[in-house]
DNA sequence: TAATTTGTAACTATAATGGTTACAAATATG
DNA sequence: CATATTTGTAACCATTATAGTTACAAATTA
């Protein structure tokens, strides 16, 4: 069985779109980002709109415009780029434990702590790479494959 | 912004049941784990189900029938208990990158080994949780505020 | 035989996600 | 200034995953 537990792809669609802009000396523009990403322009403008949050990125309106990063790639970690996404929990405490019982009274913190420890080592994973490592793996596998 | 890139509760359900298990010498049904857990008796089957493939746990029908540890608590480490989950991807690479694009075309696997790595992480920090670990910190959270 | 309990299929409600349309606001160019 | 370009964002829809629920068959015990 293969459970996705998360269908969610921002994560994915950030780090390419900024291999991307990494990529390219000159903004892009979210219709060229989506384009490569594969999906829609609006798709791409919001995920941008969160890395502009943490000044990962910067947008410009009008005629030439576009995005472009607002770092070097090396100084953008992956950890960073996941956190865009917001307060993100890959392993969620369930909802209605009895609180009558010892143990369903009790296990919610004691699970929570649990799984912060591990998303915190899923993080310190992240923040091993920057996109100037993702963007150097990539090209390394386009040549290799040309 | 709070963004539940999960909303599966079926892990922290696993692991409550399996320290109520911990904590109980005779088997207990569906309905009493489901008491605890704060969900219904099927919910349970089904999670529990998926515990005994891997030999976690075991269950026998009819009367003062329902389950069982299969091992001891501190035998069960939280990585395998995840594992019964199926194939879970925290993070997941995007549907369609663009193959004519030099980035977009070799951007999936750079990504998925990323990914892997974390998640490698991840499930490194759940096992090095047992549900005896778990039965023991609940259990002086319950003394402790008693 | 009757009561208990798991096994499992089937269906539903809810919520998250991504895709899409539509249009306002900002900017550059001629 | 007028026009084309491009982001900003709200609104809506389709799809999917999840958990909850009902229903009933199968197994087991007494």
């Amino acid at each position: 069985m293969v459970t996705n537990m998360n269908t969610n792809q921002r994560f994915a669609i950030s780090v390419h779109a900024l291999t991307l802009l990494a990529a390219n000396a000159d903004p892009l523009t979210s219709e060229a980002i989506a384009s490569s990403v594969g999906t829609n322009p609006v798709v791409i403008r919001r995920t941008m709109a969160s890395l502009r949050e943490l000044d990962i990125v910067e947008s410009k309106s009008g005629t030439n415009g576009g995005w472009s990063l607002a770092r070097e790639p090396k100084k953008i970690g992956l950890c960073e780029v996941y956190r865009s996404l917001g307060e993100v929990n890959v392993l969620t405490v369930h909802g209605h434990p009895n609180k009558l019982c010892s143990i369903g009274g009790n296990i919610s913190g004691v699970l929570q702590s649990v799984f912060d420890d591990a998303q915190s080592e899923l993080e310190k994973a992240l923040a091993g790479y920057t996109v100037a490592d993702i963007l150097k793996d990539v090209l390394k596998k386009a040549n290799g494959s040309a």
